[in-house]
DNA sequence: CGAGCGTGTTGACAGCGTCAACATCAGCAG
DNA sequence: CTGCTGATGTTGACGCTGTCAACACGCTCG
């Protein structure tokens, strides 16, 4: 929509591309697709989905209005693979929980929460692009689609290592969804600014994480 | 942006003024503002926020392209008023579960959030609308920001309420944000679809009170 | 009665998404 | 080596959009 009112609210203008003569720039880019997403991704962080425009994009990787055309279908392919790259970080930062507490269960569900969180106040943009409402799981292309999986089922498996031990006997999906709403709305409500009024100046990430424990003895053993 | 990809996915066409004789009809309107707003609801539900256009609300209210900048400043001065119905619906959902079961304060939270939950599935778009990154709370209209926080206000009352019979001893505000949160959250993972690949053909409010009452334990005494 | 003002209209402008037609260039067949 | 073909980038056009200035209408109040 980049309307004139939204025009002036862009905060980074400045052309990335350093090498500006177009005559000395080869006719083809090269790697324009992942140019393309970066800078999509800048500007998407700055004004939100709502404003992103593909030929602001292009004129941002330097190149003609319609070149985005030769790697995204429309617009909305577009905001599918920048969602695409959100899912796949999101699955990334899950990993690297994983990785960092072995042999721990609470402590990969607490961190993997916290991790959620860390992720979407630090692409909040990127946050309202996958869950809010742009993107139609059930319409999307194949390869969002499996990236949505893919990431859900790190947090299958996150819930999965903790049963037997530290979670009740409840069904593994109905404990992955408890666990997943409470980390999700958290982090919702916390990129839509929702939070800042109730708790002003305390760290959403610890404040994540002591909500997250304290809900968390809903679903686990008196014991754990 | 309503692109004329997007265009055929509207739904409804239909001019809703059954009177289309501009000669017949008085030059002004009456009452343009609530015409305004009743025929932007049923746009942005049938196309998201995103697709919304002044000009197309305008014309389905039977009236020239600019007439809407008399009762909106722009767009997102539409889109605040649409958000702001929203809130208010969602204080009347919680203040009539709140009358229908006086003296109960378990039953009215989880009631509560089962109409939460209700409530964003009626509107989805709208849900969007209002913690999708659309509005931020810390710069909209100063009738919005009144709006968002009495219905707020809501929630709190409802868990104080709770208090000292119901949940433990936390902080008012940890257990309005541990249950808003689970409730928000759930709220927002079906409105985006994300539920469906999970729990295929199950009620979505049932599966939510459930949801709620599993983790609701994690704030609650022992006893209760 | 007539002036003022709130409300609706008209026309213009720049920006947008999208497409068709054209330009350029790499890689491969001969 | 030449020449063709397909992928990639450009140009120009279309109708859509949000927004504003100038104008038209008609109610209200002095």
């Amino acid at each position: 929509m980049l309307t004139s009112s939204t025009w002036f609210r862009i905060k980074i203008v400045g052309r990335s591309r350093s090498n500006s003569d177009a005559s000395s720039r080869p006719y083809h880019h090269g790697d324009l697709r992942t140019s393309l997403l970066d800078a999509a991704s800048i500007l998407l962080e700055a004004n939100g989905a709502q404003a992103l425009s593909l030929r602001q994009v292009a004129r941002e990787a330097g190149v003609s209005h319609a070149a985005p055309y030769r790697h995204f279908n429309d617009r909305h392919g577009l905001l599918e693979a920048l969602a695409m790259r959100g899912f796949e970080a999101l699955e990334q930062r899950l990993d690297e929980v994983t990785e960092a507490y072995p042999d721990h269960a609470r402590r990969q569900v607490v961190k993997g929460c916290r991790a959620y969180v860390a992720e979407a106040l630090a692409w909040p943009q990127r946050t309202h692009l996958m869950f809010g409402g742009f993107i139609d799981p059930t319409q999307c292309s194949t390869e969002l689609t499996a990236a949505i999986d893919k990431s859900f089922g790190k947090l299958v498996a996150l819930v999965e290592r903790g049963e037997g031990t530290l979670f009740r006997e409840l069904p593994t999906l109905d404990l992955v969804l408890g666990l997943w709403s409470t980390t999700h709305g958290f982090a919702t409500l916390a990129t839509s600014g929702q939070l800042y009024s109730i708790y002003p100046g305390s760290d959403p990430e610890d404040l994540a994480e002591r909500i997250v424990e304290q809900m968390l003895s809903g679903i686990t053993r008196p014991s754990a």
